[in-house]
DNA sequence: GCAAGGTC
């Protein structure tokens, strides 16, 4: 019999084949670049086998010509559109191969990721192989690990395919692709109605169910930091400086049980009572071993918050340059969910590859003198890929790929050793029926800290006390702190927010925070060594229109995109089907759009009129700017570099020559934009160009690029 | 000119 073997990803097909065939097969190239083909005899099955695969969904949707193009109809009349399938332009020659490979084979096994996903592309496999092929067998094989015996047995007792999961990912498709084109085409046109500078169409403002929330977490930690305002607190400082072993007249700081407290009158008494006393007790000294935990296994999204945070890199970073390192044959596979190792891991090979780096050899030798420790199992297991780990020793990387490398070895190293271990003394002490306690720590044995620079476990010394002993502290008194600013949101901290709330998956979240970065949604914003993600007035204006709309269920936070995670989980168990879930979920979004459509026109006008009166004689600064080549418009206006965005489509280059201010009276409520039109009015008869300073006009215009003396003088003034 | 999910 010749089966036809087909994986999801060429890495997948090329193990497979190694472990079925023993490692004697033959290579077949395709017309497609990075797909083979693998051919061998099974015995164990009496088969031929024929091993290839494709390279993540075959096939895409997209709206038929009738609704393409951006004004072919209303944005509403997209949720009722058709959707059609079909093998993008670049996928052609695997669809040929698998039509070629199909046509030959009497049985057809799919041996994609054993996920959601992977269901559905074995679907889309199973489709474009039976157009070759009416009746091919077809068979679907079942495995956790890429482990010799899971392959053979998976090999040898295939099952079916799950057609529900497959119809789940297939409704997702379909909705994202309905939802998020209806509102980027609504959200765009009703923009650039009112915003002239959007009216240049390469500026969509998207909208997408995983992109919008991740805006969400941006702007709501912002709104935090904005309008947080700092309050004070008291506490009772106690200390005592005492000699220890080591050091002379060390300060002991006891703090105290109850924190601080933000009333000052009960902190006030409290201290009152505490000097009433002149002596402390000591009522307890405690004393346990303790450890610091060794790190768990690496999945991807480990990476990447590791990666912001210690390594410098942008999520989307580090999976690209995991990504070519995995192609070099150092890393296994980067994109994992996996935290736990499989029991049947060979953890002794790879370990004796890392004996001879120089930094870290000494340390994997000893572990695999007998060091070694079994890694930690985490709660999670995609069934596809282990944690990520190197497959090989890397010599020769520099800069940030050996960033990448050398952290993800270390932590495997750190995974397969021991726990740090120390030794806690805990002092409890009562002063005036107030209590407050301090603790010394010693790091007795290092361990995975040797190897694993990223955690740091310091010790400190205490001295010596003894139960029911008494003294005198050496300073006890009543100190006022204040709570301090949240900080901003890293980039880090965006990855553990949408991975917690299950925006986006271990491969696209770094894209999701890619798009909103350029869809000029947030900024990034370097402060000292760390990367600070704040939202552009843009991506404010947008959060904060859709939630003064008022929907019961906002198109910015996660909840929606959980409800859809949850009814495709609902397709998956056949407790609803398909046609349910798109029913249902496309008359949410169409009663949302409806209102989100009506409102946020009000919204938008809204920003607008707050601006000038009927009868009011408002004073505009103006930058007179001599116009010259292509370009957007920059100068200096009194000593302050100004640069102006693209004007009215017509690209121009200006230097500022003078200020002028220009008085306008308004005969009817005038919204900003209005009063811009009119100055351009006036502009169009000069051949210099004045360019209103972008004030209140340019809200949702990027005003970070301006720089704020110049936000303060552009004020339009009532008079 | 729209999405999110695979993958190269």
């Amino acid at each position: 019999m010749r089966v036809l073997c087909v994986a999801e990803k060429p890495s997948i097909s090329k193990s497979i084949s190694q472990i079925l065939s023993g490692g004697q097969f033959t290579t077949h190239a395709t017309r497609s670049q990075y797909i083979k083909n693998y051919e061998f005899d099974y015995p164990q099955t009496n088969s031929f086998y024929t091993v290839t695969c494709v390279s993540g969904h075959l096939t895409g949707c997209d709206f038929p010509e009738t609704h393409r193009k951006w004004n072919s109809c209303d944005a509403f009349e997209l949720f009722d559109a058709p959707v059609e399938i079909s093998v993008a332009g670049d996928k052609k020659s695997i669809e040929e191969n698998l039509l070629n490979q199909a046509r030959r084979a009497d049985m057809l096994m799919i041996w994609t990721d054993c996920d959601r996903e992977g269901e559905h592309i074995g679907l889309e496999i199973v489709r474009v192989c039976k157009r070759a092929k009416r009746n091919i067998v077809v068979k679907r094989a079942r495995f956790s690990a890429i482990i010799a015996q899971q392959i053979h047995h998976a090999a040898q007792r295939p099952v079916e395919l799950d057609r529900a999961q497959a119809d789940a990912v297939e409704a997702r498709i379909t909705l994202d692709l309905k939802v998020g084109a209806a509102f980027t085409r609504m959200q765009t046109q009703i923009l650039q109605n009112h915003f002239v500078q959007l009216a240049d169409t390469r500026s969509v403002v998207s909208y997408g169910p995983c992109q919008f929330p991740t805006l969400g977490f941006v702007v709501q930690k912002w709104n935090l930091v904005k309008s947080f305002v700092s309050e004070p607190f008291w506490y009772i400082f106690l200390s005592l400086t005492r000699n220890t072993s080591s050091t002379r007249g060390e300060d002991t700081v006891f703090t105290w049980k109850r924190g601080h407290l933000f009333a000052e009158d009960a902190a006030v008494s409290l201290y009152d009572f505490v000097l009433s006393d002149p002596l402390a007790r000591v009522i307890k000294v405690t004393k346990k071993g303790t450890k610091k935990w060794k790190p768990l296994p690496l999945t991807t999204v480990e990476l990447q918050k590791a990666g912001s945070r210690l390594l410098r890199l942008a999520p989307k970073k580090v999976l690209d340059i995991s990504e070519k390192l995995y192609q070099q044959g150092f890393l296994s596979y980067p994109r994992t969910e996996t935290d736990q190792f499989d029991p049947q891991f060979d953890f002794h090979t790879l370990l004796q590859k890392q004996t001879i780096d120089p930094a870290w050899g000494v340390f994997a030798t000893s572990l695999t003198d007998g060091g070694f420790s079994a890694p930690r199992k985490g709660k999670n297991n995609d069934k596809a890929h282990p944690p990520i780990h190197p497959t090989a020793h890397a010599a020769n990387l520099v800069g940030d790929e050996k960033k990448v490398y050398d952290f993800i070895t270390r932590r495997f190293l750190a995974c397969c050793s021991k726990d740090a271990e120390g030794w806690q003394t805990t002092v409890d002490v009562e002063c005036g029926e107030e209590f407050f306690y301090a603790t010394g720590l010693l790091v007795l044995e290092r361990n995975y800290l040797e190897v694993y620079p990223y955690d740091k476990w310091v010790g400190h010394e205490i001295p010596d006390f003894e139960e029911g002993e008494e003294f005198q502290p050496s300073v006890c008194e009543l100190r006022e702190g204040k709570t301090s600013k949240p900080s901003l949101l890293t980039e880090a901290d965006l990855v553990t927010l949408m991975d917690k709330n299950g925006i986006g998956t271990d491969a696209t979240i770094a894209q999701h925070i890619q798009t909103i970065i350029d869809r000029d949604y947030v900024i990034e914003k370097m402060e000292g060594n760390t990367k600070y993600l704040i939202p552009s007035k843009l991506g404010i204006g947008l959060i904060e229109g859709y939630d003064k709309i008022g929907l019961n269920k906002s198109l910015s936070k996660p909840q929606l995109r959980r409800e859809t995670e949850r009814s495709m989980v609902q397709v998956c168990e056949r407790t609803k089907s398909k046609a349910d879930m798109l029913e249902e979920t496309i008359v949410q979004y169409k009663e949302m759009f409806i209102i989100a459509r009506r409102e946020f026109e009000k919204v938008v006008s809204m920003e607008e009129t707050e601006k000038v009166g009927a009868g009011e004689v408002v004073v505009v600064m103006m930058a007179v700017m001599a116009v010259t080549e292509e370009g957007a418009a920059e100068g200096t206006l009194r000593g302050v570099e100004v640069e102006a965005p693209r004007h009215h489509g017509a690209e121009v280059v200006a230097h500022v020559e003078e200020v002028a201010e220009v008085l306008l009276w308004s005969p009817t409520p005038m919204t900003i934009s209005t009063l811009h039109r009119h100055q351009l009015h006036v502009v169009e008869r000069t051949k210099q160009r004045q360019v209103p300073i972008y004030a209140k006009l340019d809200l949702l215009i990027q005003p970070e690029k301006l720089p704020s003396p110049l936000q303060v003088d552009s004020q339009v003034c009532r008079i």
